[in-house]
RNA sequence: UGGGGCGUCGCCAAGUGGCAAGGCAGCGGGUUUUGAUCCCGCCAUUCGGAGGUUCGAAUCCUCCCGCCCCAGCCA
């Protein structure tokens, strides 16, 4: 993790509250619903919650918020906990569960029954939302809003033994309808709701509210810090009355930050399902998806993800970060941790006249850091380079191989183009060219040096592999705004090329291992379809590209 | 138009009364067997706007403007 921390607003206030002794020690929590993939959303809270505790010598706990038993699984509570331990972080002790504190927030429900501070309303969820008033008029008190403590608790105990049908009644907390934020006018703390639940199976049949839920499970886990999103802002003085209200052994507090949103992104739970459902993406792994699993298989390093989170910093303003940022992360740690490799996508045919033997080439695996080490690679006469790295004429500002001029073989031999044979429709089919050097990393005895370097793969050596170039799922900055997810795609988001040959060590390469394929960009062997028999790999990202963009 | 937040460079973001960090993007130049990397330089006389307090204001006060969130028995 990077060294210097830039400060913000809650290293600040944590830091307070540890020096002046409000709290001894700092936990924080990292409490998904178990309702859906994580998303790069969601890496951000991650990355807060886990860093602090990092930073701070605390501790992080992973919990599942699961009290809506019908919008969850154990397909996501696995595939959290993958993404969260791929991220690089381990949660203290076990992973936790709302649904494991149910009997203690029970019992909580019954105090604040005996106190007179719930009572158990018998309006059907639309007379609720008449009578809750709206933005700027009032609420009315509820005509069972005065039930006597002896009833509300017989009730709520029925309700609690399944005697009534969902919908029916609710529990609710006794504070005031006419209060000018809404979370107040009496909010609901329990629900009837007759469903199987993933880990309490039939043994409830009601289940508590977010709201009456989270802050007590901060308080059971001696959370201090809980840091969640904006948007429940307005609930921190609902949060706050619970703690202040019920027997609790701790007082936590929470703390609001913005939430990550990228651009090109979109994050919306439905508006991601609408592109799996439909077939626009292969899945919630795709490579083109901002879920944590979709961007480990486009090859997305975690620390690139943690490094990104980190610069793109912490606050209470909203914004869109520009995705290029997290791009920019990616290229970076993949500059330095990826070995590099040769990789021809279009292959084009390149005979070498003058080349009696093969040549025997050592080649670093890495430009800069000798640590990577070399392979050894053969150049036989019959090479595949690029097709776009030939032309038959071309102006000096192209520095690949051109009819009469020179080029270098990356990690070869100087050669030159002297002739080529086309097809029928008089496309290029093969250049013949003569090697003007003789031993590798000099230059022409005559001076005569070239302007480029391409890459190259030995036709006797070569690996045909399968390729997807991937490219921005959405062609426009804020494809959140539109109504149809689909509406904003990008056309071109993948192009999967068959014929591309790499070199043959790639064989040997593990899944999920990135390399950087000179003079194309960074490729991650695919985590379920590469093998060494018929290698697959996805396109994590492009090398910068400051030339093809104003030239052409 | 009730309440709660937020407004510092194209995008993020530090700054908490003492004279506007950094990253991304962009633009110049250098190095280079990746048109990559790396290196050097440029990129806010100004902090949503207008007043005010002060020797001094992005930071304090007043008013105004803009954007976001809240009327689920979702989280």
């Amino acid at each position: 993790m990077s060294a210097e921390r830039r400060s913000n607003f809650l290293r600040t206030q944590i830091q307070a509250d540890l020096e002046a002794g409000r709290v001894r020690e700092l936990v924080t929590r990292f409490p998904p619903e178990p309702n859906g993939f994580l998303h790069i959303g969601h890496a951000k809270s991650i990355t807060v919650n886990f860093g602090l505790a990092e930073q701070f010598g605390g501790q992080c706990h992973l919990r599942f918020d699961d009290t809506n038993p019908e919008k969850e699984s154990q397909e996501f509570i696995d595939s959290i906990q993958e993404d969260v331990g791929w991220l690089g972080y381990q949660w203290a002790g076990e992973v936790r569960y709302a649904s494991s504190y149910f009997e203690q927030l029970y019992q909580w429900a019954l105090y604040l029954i005996d106190e007179g501070l719930a009572y158990v309303c018998d309006l059907s969820a639309e007379e609720a939302r008449e009578y809750r008033g709206t933005l700027t008029l009032p609420g009315r008190d509820s005509p069972f809003r005065d039930r006597g403590a002896p009833e509300n608790r017989d009730l709520f105990e029925r309700m609690r033994q399944g005697q009534f049908a969902d919908g029916e009644k609710v529990l609710r907390a006794k504070i005031d309808m006419a209060s000018s934020n809404m979370n107040l006018r009496d909010p609901i703390l329990y629900r009837i709701r007759h469903a199987a639940h993933h880990q309490t199976g039939s043994e409830w049949p009601i289940y508590p509210t977010y709201d009456f839920a989270h802050g007590q499970e901060d308080a059971i886990e001696g959370i201090t810090h809980s840091i969640c999103t904006l948007e429940f802002e307005d609930h921190r003085p609902l949060y706050d009355w619970f703690i202040a209200q019920l027997p609790v052994p701790n007082r936590p507090r929470q703390i609001e930050f913005a939430r990550l949103n990228t651009s090109y992104t979109i994050t919306s739970k439905r508006k991601l399902k609408q592109l799996v459902d439909e077939g626009a993406v292969t899945g919630w792994d795709d490579p083109r998806m901002p879920t944590i699993a979709g961007l480990r298989r486009r090859g997305y390093p975690a620390a690139a993800i943690r490094h990104f989170c980190e610069e793109v910093g912490t606050s209470r303003s909203d914004g869109t970060v520009d995705v290029a940022m997290l791009e920019s992360a990616v290229r970076d740690h993949l500059n330095q941790h990826a070995p590099r490799a040769m990789c021809v996508m279009s292959p084009l045919r390149l005979t070498l006249t003058n080349l009696a033997e093969p040549l025997a080439l050592t080649v670093p695996n890495h430009p800069a850091n000798p640590e990577f080490g070399s392979r050894e690679l053969m150049m036989g006469s019959e090479l595949y380079i690029d097709q776009a790295d030939f032309r038959e004429e071309a102006n000096k500002h192209f520095k690949r191989l051109v009819l009469g001029k020179r080029v270098r073989l990356r990690g070869g031999l100087v050669i030159e183009a002297e002739s080529c044979e086309k097809d029928a429709d008089d496309n290029v089919i093969r250049v013949l060219a003569r090697c003007v050097t003789s031993v590798p990393g000099t230059d022409p005895e005559d001076g005569v040096k070239p302007k480029g370097v391409i890459q190259w793969v030995s036709v006797a050596h070569a690996l045909p592999a399968t390729i997807r170039c991937y490219d921005r799922l959405f062609a426009v900055p804020e494809p959140g705004r539109e109504e149809d997810a689909l509406a904003a795609l990008n056309p071109q988001s993948l192009k999967v090329v068959e014929g591309a040959m790499v070199e043959p060590g790639l064989s040997e390469a593990e899944q999920e291992q990135v390399f950087q394929f000179e003079r194309e960009g960074y490729f991650v062997a695919d985590r379920y379809d590469h093998t060494a028999e018929r290698p697959v790999f996805n396109m994590t990202i492009g090398l910068r590209d400051t030339w093809s963009a104003s030239h052409g």
